[in-house]
RNA sequence: UGGGGCGUCGCCAAGUGGUAAGGCAGCGGCUUUUGAUGCCGCCAUUCGCAGGUUCGAAUCCUGCCGCCCCAG
């Protein structure tokens, strides 16, 4: 493979899956889901000398809603994958997964919003169809590992594999993988955790993918337009359901919404509510009334959160006053420092309280857990505790 | 129909002779494999209407219209 040479300068394909020197007699599974960095995982496997094959999820279906930019495994996407896979040389499959897909994740995102929550679909979707039933048909297949396009870093460590924050803080995805099992995270690598973007770009140019300048995917997949609220509405069409607008600390009604799908706690814009003296955010989603309760940006201060159905990945790191655990409690947030009150793992509920007030930490996103760069789990937020009376 | 007050962008509101602040809301963009936040930009040639004074008025004068308050 003289292909090798040319798209892995410098790189050493071994290690990138994380597997012994003896490529030549391995099979690896690759989640291909039609764009840039799957792609160029499944170019990176095809250039290493293992037998590839590609696994394509066909997720939903927009029917006519093709020219979407950035989805992933619908329509166009999955013809991507299957050129990639082509030109690579190599196996590729495509399953249908519609029917799972929409119980696992998209009915849930749905129900999310009805409650009151904020879900969060793609984690939803990398702990069922990606990490459980990808897994296990890779390993009927008997792959000796199932790989991803995740920017994120599995390292070898004294207890085990460990998931890591991506090499580029910018591209990270570990938050979205804090739900990966141990016996997952043995079997899935991710070649692409050391790697800058415009290194995986480079590399599908050098490797003649046409999906090389394909757009980053962004939004939520399986919602076309970014308009989740009416995919939501669509599904449940008590959705629409009308309430009051409620002033979170004089309790005055200040206006009617159209629907509490709309908001999210942390929220500012949208609410419609003039004549203010200062910015309204949401504080609080009242689903049994209905009601959405909104306040200055103060009133979003939170001191502790309670989580439920948490997952720890490898072991809690001893305890280090130095080097306090930090948590995430959004996808795109510095971590902050946090100290773990309560179990983590197994399914456990706990709770992380924060060292200094966090804002908008709105129940039914996740909060992710941090040893340093290691992600050692984390769970769905449930409920939270202001920091001052209200 | 006696007295007083007020009428400036969708809302709130500066500005009392020198050529329309700001906040809220809204819109657009950036960022982003969730939803948000954040940041940047846009948003009244015009100040209830009509005249008048003035080099020049939203600001002064007159009339009209519309609100509000106190009296009756």
């Amino acid at each position: 493979m003289t292909l090798t040479a040319s798209i892995l300068p410098g790189l050493d394909p071994a290690a990138l899956f994380g597997l012994d020197r003896a490529l030549s007699g391995r099979r690896i599974v690759v989640a291909m889901s039609g764009g840039v960095d799957s792609s160029v995982v499944a170019a990176l496997a095809a250039a290493s000398g293992a037998e590839v094959i590609g696994i394509t999820l066909q997720l939903y279906d927009h029917g006519a809603a093709s020219g979407r930019k950035g989805a992933c495994c619908a329509g166009d996407d999955i013809r991507d994958a299957r050129a990639v896979a082509d030109r690579l040389g190599i196996a590729h499959y495509v399953f249908d997964h519609e029917t799972r897909f929409r119980e696992e994740v998209v009915d849930r995102f749905a129900a999310d919003y009805l409650a009151g929550r904020t879900p969060i679909p793609c984690i939803r979707c990398n702990m069922g169809p990606k990490f459980t039933d990808l897994f296990a048909m890779a390993r009927e297949l008997g792959a000796d590992c199932l790989a991803t396009g995740h920017y994120v870093r599995r390292l070898e460590g004294p207890a085990g594999p460990e998931l890591h924050r991506a090499a580029d803080p910018a591209r990270d995805q570990s938050y979205f993988l804090y739900a990966t099992t141990d016996a997952q995270l043995a079997y899935l690598r991710f070649p692409l955790g050391g790697l800058p973007k415009s290194e995986v770009r480079r590399i599908a140019e050098t490797a003649g993918l046409k999906v090389a300048a394909k757009p980053d995917s962004q939004d939520i997949c399986f919602v076309p337009d970014g308009d989740y609220a009416a995919v939501v509405r669509k599904l449940r069409p008590e959705a629409d359901a009308p309430g009051d607008i409620v002033h979170a600390v004089t309790g005055a009604v200040l206006g009617q919404h159209r629907g509490i799908v709309k908001y999210t706690v942390g929220q500012r814009r949208g609410l419609e509510i003039s004549g203010q003296a200062e910015p309204l955010y949401v504080t609080a989603i009242e689903a049994a009334s209905q009601r959405v309760f909104a306040g200055p940006r103060r009133l979003l201060a939170v001191t502790s959160a309670q989580l439920i159905e948490t997952n720890r990945i490898g072991p809690l790191p001893p305890d280090n006053p130095g080097a306090p655990l930090t948590a995430k409690v959004r996808s795109l947030a510095k971590p902050v420092p946090v100290e773990l009150d309560g179990p983590l793992g197994g399914g456990a509920a706990g709770r992380i309280r924060f060292v200094s007030p966090e804002f908008g930490v709105a129940p039914g996103q996740a909060a992710v857990l941090y040893a340093g760069e290691r992600v050692i789990g984390g769970g769905w937020i449930d409920s939270t505790d202001s920091a001052g009376t209200h």
